[in-house]
RNA sequence: GCGCCCGUAGCUCAGCUGGAUAGAGCGCUUGCCUCCGGAGCAAGAGGUCAGAGGUUCGAAUCCUCUCGGGCGCACCA
């Protein structure tokens, strides 16, 4: 039982004292330091129930509290009826102790049951490389199933991608024009088609494997062979694109695999089961307004093709047949309009509400100097998210992506991404992190000290170092949260904070400052409880780093800007 | 027209299940340090939380409406 929860059980007790019985207690961590380490408005809360005034009723709940063993020094009631806790020195040096025993764990919680989740991003069609609206999508989609593992869940991570139908078809043909040019022919890229440079290397490509033997052929044989061609060309950029950008999955999932496995058709006949669809002008529907859908939907046309409807429910399906019960998508939100029509279609061959689970996220923009950017080599209309990436380094391109919550528009700021000072949040976290690796060399103690635990920590006795302590052990509930919220800026956030609050602890160390403020003064057990504090500080900062798939260097290393 | 998301400081954005004086970074102002017009440290100014009602002890947060922006509304994927 932790310090908070014994806190807790004792309000509800003194609560219950009062005639309130099965009191929810609330324990909140107050924005003002003013008041307080911890904080609860149950006397506020009560005040309806008990028909006194809240501040009164605060009063005797303090008086009836027996704060042994809670860890808390003082309980004082304020403002209109709040009981404010401050933390006993020893119950704050012990929060420092727990982060340095569990080292590279901190953060990490037990709560999960290790259940399966299945998690699905980026799923671009193999028709391009990714652009830099991507990013934001794989960046997020692998931060989430980090935060999950971390929480305890066992993630299962997939790509699913579109390798038949119109678009597929495009693509061959867009290649085939090219390859129709390289010899010399004239042929036009078809109207929708893909004009990109990347499109004339996979033309120069295929004549290099295939030679000259297909002018002029366009045959579905052709075609086929150009497409196959072109996917397996166009995928294994994007997965190294990816791979570049540290994202990986475990699974792709083809979208042609529902047909030839019978997957589709064994979803219309499952849907027809259910009495839900009809017949109307040829084609068939499904009653997808029963669940809630602004209309219903065609999932046969009438020329007898299924419409992308079908394979979209037959995939979700196909999840949950494969035992995934918590499953999350993560799109653009300008697939939104799917979302009722998926959840329509899978609640109709009974899965429970809500699955699967959606994460949308708004669109980026790229700017610089204030204005939008359309650099583009590769791909023609658009920057690929490799060029954006080569430009500002893969730990800034992630947090860029990452720091923003997923549903609100995202501006890409190349001119702050591209600054290597503290005011870009990524090299201020990572420069906090490599100062305290600093100071380690400096001292010549190792980074990592597994007997840190026995340091003297009481002689952290300033203001500003018990606020630190304090801070770094949120982490884990601040993990916790994220999680839960499917939000890793979150955890930017608070990584930006904790570095700006161990930045200016080591500053104020400064030796034209205070130099008995320092990390390596002269007083060895003084220097020794610091280094621990400083141990803390790394500990905290690289699992953050890791967890969101950054580097936590050793040092800086300033590129020299002309 | 209908649906979803968004509207918080000059700019980019936080604000957990409604809680105490609405926060951060950038930019700006003022000091300090310094080898410079670069970088660092400290402090400060800056808000009708788009607007109007409502719910309640209490609303940026929940409900309704209005205004503004984005996206989606096919027998296209």
């Amino acid at each position: 039982m932790s310090a908070t929860d014994r806190l807790r059980s004792k309000l509800a007790e003194a609560a219950e004292a009062l005639g309130a019985s099965g009191a929810e207690v609330q324990l909140e961590r107050p924005r003002n330091a003013e008041h307080g380490d911890w904080a609860t408005n149950l006397a506020l809360t009560l005040a309806g129930r008990l028909k006194k005034p809240p501040r009164s009723i605060a009063e005797e709940l303090v008086g009836r509290l027996d704060l042994t063993g809670a860890g808390v020094r003082t309980a004082e009631v304020a403002g209109p009826g709040f009981i404010n806790f401050r933390l006993t020195g020893a119950a704050v040096e012990s929060l420092l102790e727990r982060i340095l025993a569990a080292g590279a764990a901190f953060g990490r919680s037990e709560a999960g049951t290790d259940e399966p989740m299945m998690v699905e991003w980026v799923s671009a069609n193999p028709t391009g490389p990714l652009h830099f609206g991507h990013g934001r999508q794989a960046a997020l989609g692998d931060a989430i199933c980090a935060l999950l593992e971390w929480t305890g869940w066992s993630v299962h991570r997939e790509f699913y991608y579109n390798d038949s139908g119109k678009q597929m078809e495009l693509l061959a043909r867009s290649v085939w024009a090219r390859y129709q040019q390289l010899l010399g022919d004239a042929a036009e890229v078809p109207e929708g088609g893909y004009h990109g440079e990347y499109v004339l290397d996979v033309a120069e490509r295929f004549r290099e494997a295939e030679g000259d033997a297909y002018r002029g052929d366009d045959s579905d044989v052709v075609l086929d062979a150009m497409r196959r061609f072109a996917v397996a060309m166009l995928r294994a950029e994007q997965d190294r694109d990816l791979t570049d950008f540290r994202v990986r999955f475990d699974e792709h999932f083809l979208e042609s695999s529902l047909y030839s496995e019978g997957r589709v058709d064994a979803t219309i006949r499952g849907l027809k089961e259910t009495g839900l669809t009809y017949e109307h002008e040829g084609a068939l529907w499904l009653r997808t307004t029963e669940f809630g859908d602004q209309k219903d939907r065609v999932m046969v046309r009438s020329n007898g093709l299924p419409t992308y409807f079908l394979p979209d429910v037959a995939y979700h399906l196909s999840k949950w047949e494969r035992g995934f019960r918590h499953a999350i998508n993560v799109q653009g939100s300008d697939h939104h309009g799917t979302v009722p029509r998926v959840h329509a279609g899978l609640r109709a061959l009974g899965l429970p509400e809500g699955y699967p689970e959606y994460v949308l996220h708004q669109m980026v923009r790229l700017e610089r100097g204030g204005q939008e950017v359309k650099i583009s080599k590769r791909a023609g209309g658009y920057t690929t998210l490799r060029e954006l990436y080569e430009i500002v380094g893969v730990d800034v391109a992630r947090y860029f992506f990452l720091m923003r919550k997923p549903e609100a528009h995202l501006v890409f700021d190349l001119d702050e991404a591209l600054d290597q000072s503290d005011k870009n949040p990524v090299y201020k976290i990572q420069y906090a992190h490599a100062r305290m690796m600093s100071i380690f060399r400096k001292a010549g103690a190792p980074a990592e000290q597994p007997g840190d635990g026995a340091a003297p920590l009481a002689r952290l006795d300033t203001e500003a170092e018990r606020e630190l302590i304090k801070q770094l052990a949120r982490f884990p509930e601040v993990v916790q949260r994220a999680a839960a919220d499917r939000a890793p800026h979150v955890v930017c956030d608070y990584l930006e904070e904790t570095a700006g609050a161990a930045n200016s602890w080591y500053h104020a160390g400064n030796p034209s400052r205070s130099p008995e403020l320092a990390v390596l003064v002269d007083d060895p057990e003084l220097r020794e409880a610091r280094l621990a504090l400083a141990r803390g500080v790394r500990i905290v900062l690289r699992n953050g780093l890791r967890l969101l798939g950054l580097s936590a260097p050793d040092r800086m290393e300033r590129e020299e800007q002309e």
